[in-house]
RNA sequence: GCCAAAGUAGCUCAGUGGUAGAGCAACUGAUUCGUAAUCAGUAGGUCGUGGGUUCAACUCCCAUCUUUGGCUCCA
């Protein structure tokens, strides 16, 4: 049979050749490195016969898909460990994820450090007596009956769910066997460096209403080498937590005493707050909306009409009794927007109309969901509404999309994933010409203006689909900040109306979209993508003075005043201490810039500048810095 | 909300069934200094909160608040 590789080239094998076999052949030692195959496309273990002509291609570690078939077949080593030691534990599912992998497990008892430490020695002996990962193709009887008989009821759910029409197969390595799709490594011998990294717990098929099962997540690696440069990397990653930075910087802080997920700006953080807004409000208007203002609190009636009382009253705080009213803290601004867009009868002339604001908005969040600023309970949410005809639509949706983009990089972001979301397959509104008709326009805005974007089909809210863009947090988890969204619900619930060139009603179409997303999950983003080295127009204080003694203090203010009328913000480090002190803390506070002032600069009359993390960039004259500071 | 872990001085952390410790920060004094920590001294804590067990609780138990990692949710 002939076999084709990626550069094109074909070599003649026999039939039945395994991929292992063709890598010896092709590339000797090296074979040893490759972990999965691919054949026609196809991800296969690198011990399967290939049986007939094909393109074939070889997976390394280095690759996602080889990747993922060496931390799927380490799970496998997780789960055979597991059970030798607590034969009682049931076993769930087990696959590999972005960075590494997990496996569910039914036990009563958490899995303690302790458990995690003897679970890697076993996993470690087990990988030294080199098990093979044997693939056996079995009937749907077979299978149960070999489950059953384990009494592993899991693995007997998963099988009940599988089509009649798909093979079934089982991966054995010594004793332990799975059902699994595979493919696998050959042997458990390839499985190097193994480190259990957390648990948790996490409920059967994802459902809340099903049993909560223990799950221990892991990573492996080819060589120690390569986990301990992943650790270390994960731990470089801790440093950038935003949580870490509002603390070292003085930015933000909770408090019990407030209450969880309500955020404190400190004098720091809510001046950079305001440079955010300023900027924001700036563009807002360069680009053709009108700022509104609109309050905290509304009464039932409006959520009721809203609809928010009905689908949405499990996340909003309980009402406050005023006057025999029931008023509620308001979790979304657009309720508010439809009625500055109601209080007055509108012109199809007048349309488009843009509210924005940077509206304060409450959500009681689920406890344990809350996570610094960038799930929290009280926020600002960078909202507008655009309510406009038909015929605006698409180059509305245009317009958004490209401010949304021009606005994360106006921060310096440069990597983000974009989502579009479409129709549910059911629980909807409005009509599905309205859905095609909207889901084409946000499609449309992207590929023309030729961004990458993912498809989540299906993903879209019930009351009209969406462009969501997520930014990654410094452990690379991913949160949504941008959104742009139909809604063919409001509009109709609020009996939103234009007149028309033909003197009758029409209902407009609304887009809701924030392009931050919240200030304060936008400002953690910010402080994790900067590593806390904000941009200079974004920091607090921009130059730091630091006179090498109370001798220079008199220079140091000339210095101080010449930049301040430049425009700079800046402080005068006028402790009594040595020089290195005073750099040491304008290093760890991430000033962009420190000038230091002794003799030689009070003589010529000049400035040294030190650049944060650089160290000294050279002597300067007053009239210069400004060239030099930006 | 669920499964876990944690909460000790402003911060980072040690500690133990007999009533609390370090470094940094703060304060005072000395020092007047050239590119990431000058020296000495002083002060600072109802050990998250509320109950319970005990002769005795920071330590053990229960509840609660908050935080952390996940799960779920995220209009």
């Amino acid at each position: 049979m002939l076999i084709t590789f990626p550069d094109g080239a074909q070599k003649e094998f026999a039939k039945g050749t395994t991929p292992l076999q063709v890598a010896a052949s092709i590339s000797g030692g090296l074979a040893r490195a490759v972990v999965a195959a691919k054949v026609n496309g196809e991800l296969v273990g690198v011990a399967e016969p290939i049986e007939a002509d094909c393109k074939f291609e070889l997976l390394k570690f280095d690759s996602d898909e080889g990747k993922s078939v060496y931390w799927h077949s380490t799970a496998h080593l997780l789960a055979q460990a597991v059970k030798e030691l607590f034969p009682d534990v049931k076993v769930a599912i087990g696959p590999a994820i972005e960075n590494g992998f997990y496996y569910d497990f039914e036990r009563e008892d958490a899995f303690s450090e302790e458990d995690l430490e003897q679970i890697t020695q076993k996993m470690k002996e087990l990988s030294q007596k080199k098990f093979a990962y044997q693939r056996q193709v079995v009937s749907r009887s077979e299978a149960l009956e070999y489950f059953q008989k384990q009494d592993e009821k899991y693995k007997v759910e998963l099988l009940a769910a599988i089509g009649d029409d798909q093979t079934i197969s089982m991966y054995s390595q010594g004793d332990f066997t799975d059902l699994c799709r595979g493919p696998h490594l050959p042997d458990t011998g390839g499985i190097k460096a193994i480190k259990l990294l957390k648990t948790s717990g996490a409920y059967w098929r994802g459902d809340e209403k099903n049993k909560m099962l223990k799950r221990i997540y892991g990573i492996s690696f080819p060589s120690n080498k390569e986990l301990n440069q992943y650790l270390a990397n994960l731990e470089e990653a801790k440093k950038r937590d935003h949580r870490l930075l509002g603390k070292q910087l003085d930015l933000f802080s909770f408090s019990s005493r407030i209450g969880a997920g309500l955020v404190l700006w400190h004098p720091k953080g809510a001046l950079i707050r305001n440079f955010i807004e300023s900027f924001w409000k700036e563009q807002h208007l360069k680009n053709g909306y009108s700022l509104v203002n609109t309050p905290h609190i509304g009464k039932a009636e409006l959520w009721e009409t809203s609809g928010h009382l009905g689908f949405y009253d499990e996340s909003m705080y309980s009402p406050l009794n005023i006057d025999e009213q029931n008023y509620y803290i308001k979790p979304m601004n657009c309720p508010f927007h439809i009625e500055i867009y109601n209080s007055s009868k509108k012109s199809y002339r007048q349309l488009p109309v843009r509210y924005a604001e940077m509206g304060n908005v409450y959500r009681y969040e689920r406890a344990g969901t809350l996570h610094g600023l960038m799930r929290v309970r009280g926020f600002t949410q960078d909202d507008a509404h655009i309510i406009c005809m038909k015929e605006q639509i698409d180059a509305e949706v245009k317009k958004t999309v490209e401010f949304s983009i021009f606005m994360l990089k106006s921060f310096g972001f440069e990597d983000f994933e974009i989502y579009l979301s479409t129709k549910p397959e059911e629980k909807f509104v409005g009509e599905l010409e309205d859905w095609h008709k909207a889901e084409s326009a946000l499609e449309n805005a992207l590929v023309e203006l030729g961004i990458d974007f993912k498809v989540d089909a299906g993903g879209g809210a019930f009351y009209g689909p969406k462009i969501d863009i997520k930014i990654k947090d410094a452990l690379g988890r991913s949160w949504q900040c941008s959104t742009i969204q139909f809604d063919f619900n409001l509009p109709t619930r609020f009996n939103m109306e234009y007149v028309g060139k033909d003197n009758s009603l029409h209902r407009p179409y609304m887009i809701h979209r924030a392009l931050l997303g919240s200030l304060e999950r936008f400002f953690a983003t910010l402080l994790e993508y900067h590593g806390g080295n904000l941009p200079m127009w974004l920091s607090p204080e921009q130059v730091r003075i630091i006179p090498i003694s109370d001798q220079f203090l008199d220079y140091a203010k000339k210095v101080e005043n010449f930049l301040v009328d430049a425009g700079y913000r800046v402080q005068i480090s006028d402790e009594d201490q040595g020089v290195g002190y005073k750099i040491r803390q304008a290093e760890n506070q991430k000033i962009p810039y420190m000038i230091i002032c002794g003799e030689q600069e009070q003589k010529a009359g000049t400035a040294s500048v030190r650049k944060h993390t650089q160290g000294d960039i050279g002597c300067f004259e007053l009239e210069k810095l400004s060239e030099i500071l930006s």
